[in-house]
DNA sequence: TCCCTAAGCTATCCGGTTCC
DNA sequence: GGAACCGGATAGCTTAGGGA
């Protein structure tokens, strides 16, 4: 999909990328032929311009520099990258004690596409800032405003990652409800034996801490576990919806079973 | 040439949403 | 119930074009 991006390039916006594709201008280089003829006929700083600008794209892309597409797409646009840095993402979910600013994270939990891995408060969650890499690229659900400054509180040090916010990109989808609600209207169904919502995992926290309830710790775990792991599905689904939105809906991702 | 108006762009503000 | 973001609404500024 990037090789087909035009709207991190200088005076390209959606609307002007979107025409470019309906002229049938689909790709850097038949974009680079289109800027070439204009260049030709006329001495044009604009072109040269972007000329200059697809030719660091090729570049970049060719090097694997994806952060240079993550600061020039604009935000509504970063799901593009997806496929290039799949194998960098690390999927993110924390449970609380509660909301307030004397609340404490109780689970970390992580997915990196291939395993999960939790951290529990009073066992290994200090562990946790150490297993996160600055190349780590963050997805969460509404991580941006809750999780990560929950973590940057607990820990003491800012997480400067690079973030993809899965709220944004399903609500720009007309997904809304939160997370559990974007699940039910995207048909992904829990193992759990019944539902548990946020202010569940505050009371299965306390009945653990306070009556070493290992099944509620079980139960908390598991439903961490399901929150995080759930992210990448919706991340794929949510990449597809928006790559049908494009002529290159030939490109999707699949989704694992 | 000057003035007025409309259109386009940018900055700011505020409400809505979501997390546990 | 606190925090932070997005997006829509609004205000303010700039520019272009038309008419006197």
């Amino acid at each position: 999909m990037l090789k087909h991006t035009f709207c991190h390039l200088p005076g390209i916006d959606i609307l002007e990328e979107r025409k470019y594709w309906e002229k049938g201008i689909l790709d850097w280089d038949s974009l680079k032929e289109e800027f070439l003829v204009r260049s030709k006929n006329q001495e044009d700083t604009y072109s040269r311009l972007v000329l200059d600008s697809l030719e660091f794209s090729k570049k970049e892309f060719a090097r694997g520099n994806w952060d240079y597409f993550f600061f020039a797409l604009p935000n509504e646009q970063k799901w593009r990258l997806f496929p290039s840095v799949r194998s960098r993402l690390l999927y993110i979910d924390i449970e609380t004690s509660g909301l307030s600013k004397e609340d404490f994270i109780t689970v970390v939990g992580t997915y990196d596409g291939n395993h999960f891995q939790d951290f529990l408060r009073g066992r290994d969650m200090d562990d946790f800032p150490d297993k996160v890499l600055s190349s780590h690229i963050f997805v969460s659900y509404n991580g941006v405003a809750f999780d990560v400054p929950f973590l940057e509180k607990e820990f003491g040090k800012r997480f400067r990652n690079r973030h993809f916010d899965l709220m944004y990109l399903l609500r720009s989808l007309g997904y809304r409800g939160g997370l559990k609600g974007c699940e039910k209207a995207l048909g992904i169904t829990r193992d759990l034996p019944f539902e548990v919502n946020g202010a569940d995992a505050v009371r299965l926290w306390w009945q653990y801490v306070q009556y070493d309830d290992m099944e509620a710790l079980d139960l908390l775990l598991r439903y961490n576990r399901e929150d995080v792991t759930h992210l990448e599905l919706l991340f794929i689904k949510a990449y597809n919806m928006k790559l049908k939105q494009t002529p290159f809906y030939g490109e999707v991702v699949p989704e694992k079973e």
